[in-house]
DNA sequence: GAAATAATATTTGTATACAAATTGTATTTT
DNA sequence: AAAATACAATTTGTATACAAATATTATTTC
């Protein structure tokens, strides 16, 4: 079919990227270019465009003549994480605040009641699903092309460091969702008042909590959190 | 034959690196496949990928069923630009104090030896080339992939915007380049003794500086600067 | 039986051929 | 002659076929 094969592709990088970061595709498991090839009913060139984009994108590394991965996260990773994370994010509502348009306001407070459905009666994988959309869309109000490359790296990792360390039957990580709700709705009402101070300490906050969360539920003590404030 | 087309393949995306940072090829401007595959002696397939992995990286924009383009700069990006780069690359400076390697001080040590020397005797693209690798082995020295992907676009433009707006006749425009120089002898000190605040200051500085040049020469009171500080 | 080598299978990379879409030109219509 | 349509040429996208490199297995050697 004529039209299905452009139809395929976008469904091949719209599952890659959702399979990645949900964690169903593992950090540095390899992609079986035959297979997928195979199951989406396409030839192996259209197949390879799309891996090329995904590396582009950080969400895969290809390795000559060794085939492509699901991008690694090691423990320099995660380090590095929330050191950048803090600066990046406050410069993205920041920049949001200034440009959001009424209409990506409209779409964040629809991102927002998804989230709080999740909290309520989602998986876990909604949840963090939810999450990452509220914060895509930050990154579309800001838009500064200079800024969205990493911060949409730190969205990929963001995902899948929540998906790996999220636990709903602690009571305390229920607790710091909650907050990290509230969150949520204070930026909304800051971007709305356009008020780019605030905005930006609210990003701060906002990743200070998932460091916290990160740092007392798995790797006490290992962050200094000396840099990037 | 068989090992020239892998180093064929290397050498078109330099190429394409080295033009488009160059303004050779201008923004905006479309890739003539065929001519390329003709004058690289590769086929389309992997002329393809090549541009896949360009536009990944920021040099290139790939629009559906119309080819590849160089990237825009519009007068939205340059604000952008200036808004932005201050904070990630006093991130990278920073980072780059705390992560340096002994190898790579001394490859920043002779890339400014370079600088000095295209300052001197150089094209105004030579120097600009020798600023750019400069700080490009800052971004290696930061070994941080979140600030990575941004920090390389910031360079990209950066890159064109020195070669569009500089003028070396003019006397201010050299008094700042010497200045630059300096900013770069700081830089390198800073790093070598793992004074991270220093370094941050000093990309604070330096991105002003660029600033400062562009304002006064083009576009007088164009940006509040009153962002990303 | 373990290490080294050779032979085979699989995977990755490239070239060519074909299909679809877009662009440019010629023709027709008014 | 200007606008609209039809046709041809070019460009872009995909599929298949083939080449090169890597991984796996079988065989040989000690």
């Amino acid at each position: 079919m004529a039209q299905t094969a452009k139809q395929n592709k976008i469904h091949l990088y719209e599952d890659l990227k959702r399979a990645i970061i949900t964690m169903e595709l593992r950090p540095g498991s390899d992609f079986d270019e035959a297979g997928l090839a195979e199951k989406y009913g396409l030839s192996r060139t259209p197949l390879r465009e799309v891996f090329r984009q995904l590396a582009g994108e950080g969400y895969a590394d290809i390795i000559e003549n060794r085939g492509v991965r699901v991008a690694e996260m090691s423990h320099q990773n995660l380090r590095n994480f929330f050191l950048t994370a803090p600066m990046i994010y406050a410069g993205v509502l920041r920049m949001a605040a200034l440009n959001a348009t009424p209409e990506q306001i409209y779409a964040l407070k629809a991102a927002q009641v998804k989230f709080k459905a999740a909290i309520q009666a989602g998986s876990s994988i909604e949840r963090m699903l939810a999450n990452n959309l509220f914060h895509d869309i930050t990154g579309d109000m800001a838009s500064n092309e200079y800024l969205r490359p990493s911060f949409n790296r730190l969205l990929i990792d963001h995902a899948r460091i929540s998906v790996t360390f999220y636990n709903p039957t602690d009571a305390k990580m229920q607790q710091s969702v909650q907050t990290a709700s509230k969150h949520h709705d204070a930026i909304i009402d800051a971007i709305e008042s356009r008020d780019e101070g605030r905005a930006a300490h609210l990003a701060n906050e906002h990743w200070n909590l998932s460091r916290d969360q990160i740092e007392t539920f798995v790797m006490p003590s290992a962050l200094d959190g000396q840099l990037g404030h």
